[in-house]
RNA sequence: GGAGGGGUACCAAAGCGGUCAAAUGGGGCGGGCUGUAAACCCGUUGACUUCGGUCUUCGAAAGUUCGAAUCUUUCCCCCUCCA
């Protein structure tokens, strides 16, 4: 009998590849299992490109099952070299510290905590890792992995293909994942590993590492790399990655996000990004001769599963005023300024620049001169343009950069 | 350890004494077309400017010169071949 969480993940494009299918599937028909993701910690927040996995985890809890988050305090003094052509930036303890901290409300947020049964929980390997004996964990751990095994791995082999240097540190990094399979297999039951398709290998070390001290059969599995239609990565617009915590990239933008989806991808999209059930997706897809209509739904339900339903629909109604009505749209983001200093007159450029719309007033100049800046959508053709009480409306005033991003201007 | 090649803007890559704020391509940004899409076309892509210019930039430092991305010295880093 084919398990729900797994035909739903199948059915929505999840499963890449699973060192046990059958077994799982058994398993997942049997009892509630709980399944660990490992995430980097070194930055304040996770993008986009973390998404996908997240919503592995929250689809475990529709089915009844348990996520178990593994905040990667210890994995990131190390630094996982898979993918990477170069050793990353090396943290210390406190900001990783901070980093967890942050990344934390993301999952609060986006996954179910008021199930008891279901409810995530949050491990650090850091716990675990750093009390490590040196000479007892080669003897217990490094005893099991052979380096001929190890140089085998694309992580290891790509860097030494490319004569790139890869420090030993680094080297160490998928005995480390591995060991952290273990600790939860053995101390939580957690007998699934989750993760990107770069992370098969650092998995199945840990799968086997289990299966050589236990003599028992844990899982992995991971997802597929998103291929975008335009060849892009996933989540790097060249305006910044699109992360995931509000207080670096607002729900208005997010939002946004999501509504700038190239047609091509849309449909993938809705199966991967949000809780439609997958035969409803296929139904407005076939259905649906608008696609901007499914681009709105797409940015709804992913700003909703993060943001929650209010502040979606209040980014969506802002993107409505913006780019249909003449209206201004709530969610703009705000600048203050005193009414003295709107008495004395404030260079427009000067006022872009200071404001962070463009990093320089170079560029606002040159934005101007190519006919990209707007005050209450009439084009400013003026280098010495001077804000006054005049271009204000009942104390507001807005400024567009381009098509998409405006601003509101508020006399307090 | 020995021999050679190289580090130029967001990336790739030209330039090898003045005409260089630095060709060209990609990317980005803005405009046009459109559907807040793609493709295509145009412009733009160090900072400041009273729009005359001014200041800082070609791995780092020192030097030669009226003048250096370009020449010299030292240092740092990378690559190729040999051991």
């Amino acid at each position: 009998m084919k398990n729900k969480l797994i035909s739903e993940m199948q059915a929505r494009g999840y499963l890449s590849q699973c060192t046990n299918l059958a077994k799982l599937n058994e398993i997942c028909n049997k009892k509630s299992i709980s399944g660990y993701i490992g995430f980097d910690c070194t930055a304040k927040s996770l993008h986009v490109g973390s998404l996908l996995q997240i919503m592995v985890l929250k689809l475990m809890q529709k089915h009844g099952h348990k996520p178990i988050i593994l905040l990667g305090g210890g994995t990131t003094l190390i630094g996982d070299p898979s993918g990477k052509d170069s050793t990353r930036k090396i943290l210390n303890q406190k900001e990783i510290k901070k980093n967890i901290e942050s990344i934390k409300k993301i999952f609060k947020k986006i996954l179910n905590f008021k199930n008891k049964k279901t409810k995530p929980i949050f491990v650090n390997n850091a716990d675990w890792l750093t009390k490590l004996n040196y000479i007892k964990f080669l003897r217990d751990i490094g005893s099991h992995f052979t380096i001929n095994k190890m140089l085998t791995f694309d992580s290891v082999k790509l860097r030494l293909e490319r004569e790139q240097s890869l420090s030993y540190m680094e080297f160490n990094y998928m005995i480390l994942q591995a060991y952290d399979f273990y600790q939860l297999f053995k101390n939580d039951s957690c007998v699934l590993q989750i993760g990107g398709s770069d992370q098969w290998g650092n998995i199945i070390n840990g799968v086997e590492l289990i299966r050589r001290i236990m003599q028992k059969e844990a899982y992995g599995l991971t997802t597929p790399l998103i291929t975008l239609a335009s060849g892009a990565k996933m989540g790097k617009t060249e305006r910044g990655a699109i992360w995931l915590n509000k207080d670096l990239l607002s729900p208005y933008d997010y939002w946004q996000f999501w509504r700038n989806t190239d047609d091509r991808d849309i449909e993938k999209f809705l199966y991967f990004f949000t809780e439609i059930e997958p035969n409803k997706i296929k139904h407005l897809c076939e259905n649906e001769k608008d696609i901007n209509k499914l681009k709105i739904i797409l940015a709804n339900e992913t700003t909703k599963i993060l943001h929650g339903d209010k502040v979606s629909k209040k980014a969506e109604k802002t993107a409505k005023d913006t780019f249909s009505g003449t209206g201004l749209g709530q969610s703009l983001p705000e600048i203050k300024v005193n009414s003295s200093e709107v008495e004395k007159g404030i260079s427009f450029l000067d006022f872009l620049s200071t404001n962070n719309i463009l990093s320089s007033k170079s560029e606002a100049r040159r934005a101007l001169n190519n006919r990209g800046l707007k005050i209450n959508d009439i084009l400013v053709i003026d280098e010495k343009k001077i804000i006054n009480f005049k271009d204000f409306n009942n104390k507001i005033l807005k400024i567009s950069y381009g098509k998409k991003k405006h601003y509101v201007v508020k006399i307090i």
